[in-house]
DNA sequence: CGGGACGTTGATAAGTATCAACGCCCGTGG
DNA sequence: CCACGGGCGTTGATACTTATCAACGTCCCG
């Protein structure tokens, strides 16, 4: 497995960018001494495999910066995207010894990383972290539900639709909660927004349960629909969102904003 | 809502069925005492919808018996499956007002119910529920990605195929964890088996992201390939797992055994 | 006997995949 | 400096899988 140590690793938990929304987020100043101590990170560039499915799981991490995939591959190469990784999210499980997944970095990545017995334990003894941990996997399989949702039921253009209103949105997430721009995100007006696509066609393909040659082809259509508009292959603009969120089907619920919880 | 109390409701958690899988599984004694003073029994006639997507969640529960649905649905009627609830599995999320999917029952259902905001504070004083809540989640999830792979990338017969592998799975778990038989499932030798199907093809069709024809094609595809042997419409029998095994695409991994984990 | 829920099968249509060609960009090496 | 090649993306022609529309069969219950 090749990856690097990042040089001048981050090292304060206090000013860490993910410290209000990763499993940590719960934790008081004793709690971080101890993640503090355990914790390194690890770099990894745009394309590298972070982690092969089947193998032991040796560490749990935290996304700290970059995007990262999780997919699922069939016998002949067909391949699924089932979770898409954004600062903050977690990579591993508690007690499981070998990644059912394949894990790989779609942008550069830096990952806060725990081996994974330590941390097990910790968790045992830390129920901030086991609820937080809990929390954000209720979240995860919400989202799951609502990929399911766009796998199994959605035409090509409102999976592309949907996955630039899920983009959106998560980004802006982040940003709300890093109160900073992230990935060239802007929110000027309500109802006006700009982002980087995270990821490439291919990896959009496998994300969508579409081929690239038809992901393609959906994008040039919202485009010259005037849906989207489109500088470079990767920076999107909506100039309506509310357009956007038509096109991409789902029952009224704002997706932009809080999803029907709470 | 229409939902009817058992009339002699199970009592005694010591001698319930799904005592040992359910999120009650690591209860202590006294645990068990406090849930038997709050819990209730619910059920429901096939068919009946057992709660709304969208409503007021005011009570979590655990399948006892029977099989429920979780499905979400699109403006125009398009429905999406994304649970199927077996007996011990959990409905509800703690902390979750509303309900962010329809759950109904396939089969005539029976539930354990409790109260959503004394569940809450349970959790929060009772770690060995809130351990188990996590690991039947994070299990969940895995299945999800499991299902979004299949959806995504299976072709119909694929999609057959592994519905069948995994319904004769979950059956087989279910049946190992009770010592006893259920829902007609027969393990007699290896590599051969047979049980009921406890969906209608239309809900197989919304598990599986298809129409009820090609569901209803593909099944009989699979009969005269000698794949699967049908009685009736719902009683399945397969002469060689393997053989289906194969046809669901899965990378080797037995999808029947324990999942690549642990 | 009639009607409705459920399931199967056939004919045809539609959406997406496949195969193929081409364009753009950028890094490398002659 | 320019030519080449590879990665990535777009577009076109065609094939194939699955959806749609329709008819019919079975079973069960009123």
């Amino acid at each position: 497995m090749s990856w690097a140590v990042s040089p001048s690793g981050q090292v304060s938990c206090e000013s860490c960018p993910i410290r209000h929304r990763a499993v940590c987020a719960r934790c008081e100043a004793d709690e971080f001494a101890q993640l503090e101590s355990m914790k390194f990170y690890r770099t990894y560039e745009a394309g590298q495999t972070i982690l092969f499915g089947g193998d032991p799981l040796e560490f749990v991490a935290s996304v700290v910066s970059g995007v990262a995939m999780a997919t699922r591959t069939l016998e002949d190469g067909r391949t699924q995207m089932v979770g898409l990784l954004l600062p903050s999210d977690f990579i591993g499980r508690p007690g499981r010894k070998f990644a059912p997944f394949t894990v790989s970095a779609a942008t550069d990545v830096r990952l806060c990383c725990f081996r994974s017995k330590p941390f097990a334990n910790l968790i045992e003894a830390t129920p901030h972290i086991a609820q937080r941990l809990l929390e954000m996997t209720l979240d995860e399989l919400d989202a799951a539900r609502e990929w399911m949702l766009l796998l199994g039921r959605k035409t090509a253009r409102e999976k592309i639709a949907s996955f630039l209103a899920i983009i959106a949105r998560r980004y802006a997430a982040l940003a709300q909660s890093a109160e900073v721009g992230v990935n060239g995100v802007h929110l000027p007006a309500p109802q006006k927004l700009s982002f980087d696509l995270p990821l490439t066609r291919e990896s959009m393909s496998d994300y969508l349960g579409l081929t690239i040659e038809t992901v393609s082809r959906q994008i040039s259509a919202l485009k010259r629909d005037g849906v989207i508009a489109l500088e470079g292959n990767r920076h999107v603009s909506v100039p309506n969102l509310d357009r956007l969120l038509a096109e991409a089907g789902d029952d009224s619920e704002d997706v932009l904003h809080d999803s029907a919880a709470e």
